[in-house]
DNA sequence: GACCCGCTTTGACCCAGATCAAGAATGGCA
DNA sequence: TGCCATTCTTGATCTGGGTCAAAGCGGGTC
């Protein structure tokens, strides 16, 4: 199950590849030990469903590397996606047991675990996790309300600009692999996936990536390759204030 | 200021007239008695503006009564509602220093106030208050999820019926007032509010609305009142599932 | 190297909801 | 009792994005 050499279990919770953002940020020595005691990996090959929606789930985690998603299905088959999962974004809910969206492995991805109830009981010993908790929760929140403006008042146009800034700016700040200002990326979601984000259907989502290609907003190698010339520029395209921004 | 005699400030936060939903739910007598020493009310009248997006916010607190309603705005007009929020909704976040979206008083409005930073120094001392905060936050964001869907995928008449079950169920959890199976209920909002909460223009919000008159899945009074024959019926019209339903 | 399969692009046409434009209720106030 | 300002309804027309249909990729694989 698990064959990447990077990914030993024996590393502490403070070596955690995504601890930046993670749950233990500000924990103690004794309480890193604790939370090493519940952690483990996971790995699911990309297309896999990590849990549906209405599953008990027995687990809480962080996205260690590559995407997953979160989503919501009607009975006639229209889905929303309501949630992207990048490296370092928390999956699940302490004190809920069952999950209310489909989670789904876009690519390949590795998830750090900590099983529920352990994980809640240390929750409740240790306030700063809980604090953590609520913080990310917060940050959750307000992404999800900038996504409802995007949503219910954006043209496709501006949808699809919002949606390249948003994968840009966390490719930036994951791997800072800009050139002389570029950003460079690979987009991680087809076409398909981008239209259940942002609304639309896969055609406008195709028709819309063309016209910016054309006004040389972006670049593309290939259908997945995008070079942002001017991240400026494309924030304007996305109708958001140039200096402040997505907060997601 | 506050000349409302039902809402003298000797009450304890255990006489709350919110209590059911309130941070304090589960707190010991100690822990009342400090929530009440930096507890208070303050009114607004329909139309108010309660903090601007970005402006400091120096508390925290609950809905006691009316009815009011998060929105963010774009440069150039274009407004979303992210949020309405009921008598018991709480309003605020504890470790954040400025608003991020606009509050707004829609009808006239009071509201059970904690001074932030006293309210966050009695967080760190009270656990329970803190997960308090997180379950609200998470129910919070399962409902901003839930209208992702509304407004990605929904058609207008969908979206109508959406926000009426909304309605319609917060109202009946708080007043009980039923008859025979029947839902009775003022529209807390302008057409207006409700086009801007659903993503529509305020004459197709007009337009689905009559066309649900003509249909008979609602009964209307003059333009705010309402009357559900059928609350199956029109949990239908949204497209939810009959049983299942909003976790609003 | 030919074939296949999932993904993507592009074209032609259509329709739900936006936009523009009158009016009609409602209700507060003098 | 009538006036005025909101708020709401309804009609006519327009259009952005959906729908349906048909090619174009790559990139595996036999």
């Amino acid at each position: 199950m698990l064959n990447d050499p990077s990914l030993s279990v024996t590393q502490t919770c403070g070596d955690c590849p995504i601890r930046h953002r993670a749950v233990c940020a500000r924990c103690e020595t004794d309480e890193l030990e604790q939370l090493d005691q519940i952690k483990y990996y996971r790995k699911y090959e990309a297309g896999q469903t990590v849990v549906w929606s209405g599953d008990r789930m027995e687990f809480v985690g962080s996205v260690v590397s590559g995407i997953a998603t979160l989503t919501q299905t009607m009975e006639d088959g229209r889905t929303q996606m309501v949630g992207l999962l990048l490296p370092s974004d928390f999956v699940g809910r302490p004190g809920r047991g069952n999950a209310a969206y489909d989670v789904v492995a876009t690519t390949d991805l590795v998830m750090c675990c900590f099983r529920k109830q352990p994980f809640e009981d240390l929750m409740n010993k240790t306030p700063h996790i809980a604090h953590r908790l609520l913080e990310m929760t917060l940050d959750e929140l307000d992404a999800a309300r900038e996504w409802m403006l995007v949503l219910g008042r954006k043209t496709a146009r501006e949808k699809i600009a919002s949606l390249l800034s948003i994968i840009a700016r966390r490719d930036a700040s994951l791997h800072l692999r800009s050139a002389e200002g570029q950003l460079v990326f690979d987009l991680p979601l087809t076409r398909e996936a981008m239209a259940d984000y942002l609304g639309l259907t896969l055609e406008t989502v195709s028709r819309q990536i063309s016209a910016l290609r054309k006004d040389g907003v972006i670049h593309l190698e290939g259908k997945r390759h995008v070079t942002v010339p001017d991240m400026e520029r494309l924030l304007e395209e996305a109708g958001d204030d140039a200096d402040g921004g997505m907060l997601a």
